[in-house]
DNA sequence: GTCTATAGGTGGATAGAC
DNA sequence: GTCTATCCACCTATAGAC
């Protein structure tokens, strides 16, 4: 397997489970050791033995979040699909994430970054550039293979594409609205698709 | 003046204006009565004179952000411009916070969303709903006059707007890159400038 | 690996004097 | 309006037994 990704118990795996959706709908800052011992019905101070400190904690979680989401990407790389398909299917990755009542971890963690240990900011960082690479990647090649007709340059195109995603996950849920992700997305796919294909107005 | 506002003292107000900064920093949840304190001079106990509990700072907090960003929409209204400027200057409040080293707090708030009182979700949810609202009214504006050219209905586009706007500030900061902001949003104006003005590329 | 017990700190909030 | 003093709940984290 990946010697990267370190060989855990099941109570410390079962810990992240807890406390990575705790993240996603309270905040790294809204949950406590408490929350996450009272679910797994084990004493608060023996999860110190798995994750010494809260930012150990963190950490962990962002790794194995990052490692999971660049699997994630690797797997629509491997869908075969044009780039208009497979951005399609980057935005289903966040919508699968809202309707499971979370939001995306990096965009709470992002909110919340001026209190947050500094190995976590480093994750949160790299997290977006890798979206942000990907993504720009993504568009360049829809514009080659013109599937996509992008009206700004790939890298832009990449950023305004994931601040699009993130801000419409935070927008939708405090507006209790889930439907909302899917109208705030929408027009983003709608422009960039070619205008050959649409239908004129 | 106006009977809704209502007239605060002196200190009163520069509990605010500090709560404010902070929570545009380090969110609601992210400082305490005691740092107001610190940066006011004055004991901790004495701000409960002010607001009694950290949720009616909360409502305070919240109903001046709204009414000075409903004022600054008017402004923005008085200007006399098309919509495409309208649209320009809307996105420079945003940005004009970024530099300030401050997100928008409704941004910052919606993070929060699940921890808040519940006083304070439905003024966040209102915020959002009454830009979404003014902007989608300036699209539909834009349409008739031509000076914007949206390929999806004027409110999906509102809301894409309004989330690309949210996003970026959050994504920006968290990239300690201030000039990310611009650059993410840029593609949003792009897109929607009438083809007609626009070179081919 | 899990437990009890506890330390040391900070949170929001109150009482009552000035 | 501001102060000191204080309360109690909660936080992260440690010590040491089992």
């Amino acid at each position: 397997m990946d010697a990267t990704r370190p060989r855990r118990g099941d109570t410390a795996n079962r810990m992240l489970d807890i406390a990575e959706r705790l993240a996603q709908t309270r905040g790294f800052n809204g949950f406590s050791y408490s929350d996450i011992a009272a679910d797994l019905g084990i004493a608060k101070a023996s999860l110190h033995h798995h994750f010494p400190t809260k930012a150990d904690l963190g950490r962990a979680l962002m790794q194995r979040y990052s490692d999971s989401f660049e699997a994630a990407l690797a797997g629509i790389d491997a869908s075969g699909e044009d780039a208009y398909g497979r951005l399609s299917r980057y935005m289903k990755l966040y919508e699968r994430v809202l309707v499971d009542d979370r939001l995306c971890l990096c965009g709470m963690l992002a909110a919340e970054y001026s209190t947050l240990p500094a190995g976590m900011r480093v994750q949160v960082r790299r997290f977006f550039e890798k979206n942000e690479d990907w993504v720009a990647a993504l568009v360049e090649r829809g514009r080659r293979e013109k599937s996509l007709r992008p009206g700004a340059p790939a890298r832009d195109v990449a950023r305004m594409i994931v601040s699009a995603l993130e801000g419409a996950m935070v927008l939708a849920r405090s507006c209790e609205d889930p439907a909302r992700f899917a109208s705030s997305v929408r027009p983003v796919l709608a422009e960039l698709k070619a205008k050959a294909v649409r239908k004129n107005r």
